[in-house]
Order: structure tokens, then sequence, then C-alpha cells
DNA sequence: GTACAGATTGAG
DNA sequence: TCAATCTGTACT
């Protein structure tokens, strides 16, 4: 079962938003090819109330304006000059919240793919080379350079698009499986800010994640 | 205009 | 530990 979801599911409570999309497939279209990854890692960034979000203190730039629009839109910007940070928008419009999404374990189409000599013992699906497929997407900036994201995505609308949405597959989270922790690299704002658990991701990979 | 820090990453 | 290298902000 694949469903893609729709602008009734950006519009949640942001915390909710960033929760739900854990297990949940984004695909991205490159000519005949999907490129597939399942989320495991979200922030959220909860509005101008929010030390660590652009839009503290309800600031608008021509960067982060696109969060305050309606949810369900892509908020992408570049870091340190050089890595692409794909957000996507929550809650309603003039509510300038969004949730980051910091990692994916990719979904590689294995059924193509040699052996080589070198992985015989550990073979597409094993957890080792689940592990090494997760080298390529376990940070902000590096899935974002899997999925060939770039400006261009800046605003596209993830409820009506063709060359990017968010799919569920039927894959449960259960509550049990989210761990929640401190946001990564926020430093900058308040102890109160940066310590709340805003970070999430799925249990059984954290220890693939950033510390 | 100049200076500097940042929701990161990979090399040394 | 550090440098790469754009955007936004706080100054001169």
């Amino acid at each position: 079962m694949k469903k893609k979801l729709n602008r009734n599911f950006y519009t949640g409570p942001t915390l909710k938003v960033a929760k739900e999309l854990l297990g949940k497939y984004i695909v991205r279209k490159v000519g005949k090819r999907e490129l597939v990854g399942k989320i495991i890692e979200t922030e959220a960034y909860v509005g101008p109330q929010d030390r660590a979000a652009h839009s503290y203190k309800g600031k608008i730039t021509l960067r982060n304006k696109i969060e305050y629009l309606i949810g369900g839109h892509i908020y992408i910007y570049l870091v340190y000059g050089m890595y692409w940070q794909l957000n996507i928008t929550t809650a309603g419009k003039g509510e300038p919240e969004c949730v980051l999404i910091r990692a994916l374990e990719p979904v590689l189409d294995n059924s193509k793919l040699k052996i080589d000599s070198k992985f015989k013992s550990n073979p597409p699906g094993s957890p080792l080379r689940v592990q090494q497929n997760l080298k390529l997407t376990n940070g902000p900036g590096k899935l974002c350079r899997y999925l060939k994201l770039d400006k261009s995505f800046y605003g596209e609308d993830l409820s009506k698009n063709k060359r990017i949405w968010v799919e569920d597959r039927g894959e449960k989270i259960k509550p049990s499986q989210i761990l929640a922790t401190g946001r990564v690299g926020i430093d900058y704002a308040s102890h109160y800010w940066s310590k709340r658990k805003w970070r999430f991701l799925i249990r059984d990979y954290r220890k693939s994640l950033a510390k």
C-alpha cells in the first residue's frame, strides 16, 4: 500500500507531524528513476517562540518566508555555504513552523545490484550492508545530496508535486520505538531551547545517527 | 561596505 | 581539530 501524504497530514501540530514522518518514505523522481528513502530522524522547529528557529520572534527573510505558508511546502536552504537542508513546513498559514529531515535509510534497488566479491558474505539486505548504505543518508546534508535536491525545490508543494513527495507505505512506528532527544547544532540557542526534546528518531537506527 | 557565525561534513 | 564557502545580521 502506497499512499501519498496530503495537505491534511502536514497541517497538523508540528511535534505530531515530526513524529508521524518517521517511517514514511520520501520519493524523488529523476527521469525514469525513483530515489527513495525511509525517514528515520527528524527535528521540529516551532515558530516565533522557538529561539532555535529561523522564524524566532516572527522574523521574515528571503530565506525563511516559505515557512509562513500552509503546511506541506519545501523549505530548503544552504548551511555553511555548501550543504542543503530539507525542511517541510507544517501547521497553518501564518504559522512559521517546520520539520527538518535529518536522516533517511536509502531504499536501493538491490535486484540489479551485482554483489561485489568483498560483500559475498554480506549480501544486500544484510545488517552490514544496511549499515554501509546508511552512510549515504545519515545526515541532513548527505540526504539532500542523495536525493539530488537544491534551491530549485524551494517552495514546492509536496501534496501535488511530480518530482518529489512523501508516501505512507503502511509501516507503523510505535511510540515505544521513537527516541526523543535534544536538537543538534543549535548551541547558540539558550539552554532552555537546545535541551527541549524536539529531535525524534527511530530507536533501531540510533547507532547510525549523530550523537 | 566589512566581519562573523551558522539546523554540516569529511579529511588529517 | 579544522577548513570549505553562501546567507543573514550586526555593525562601521
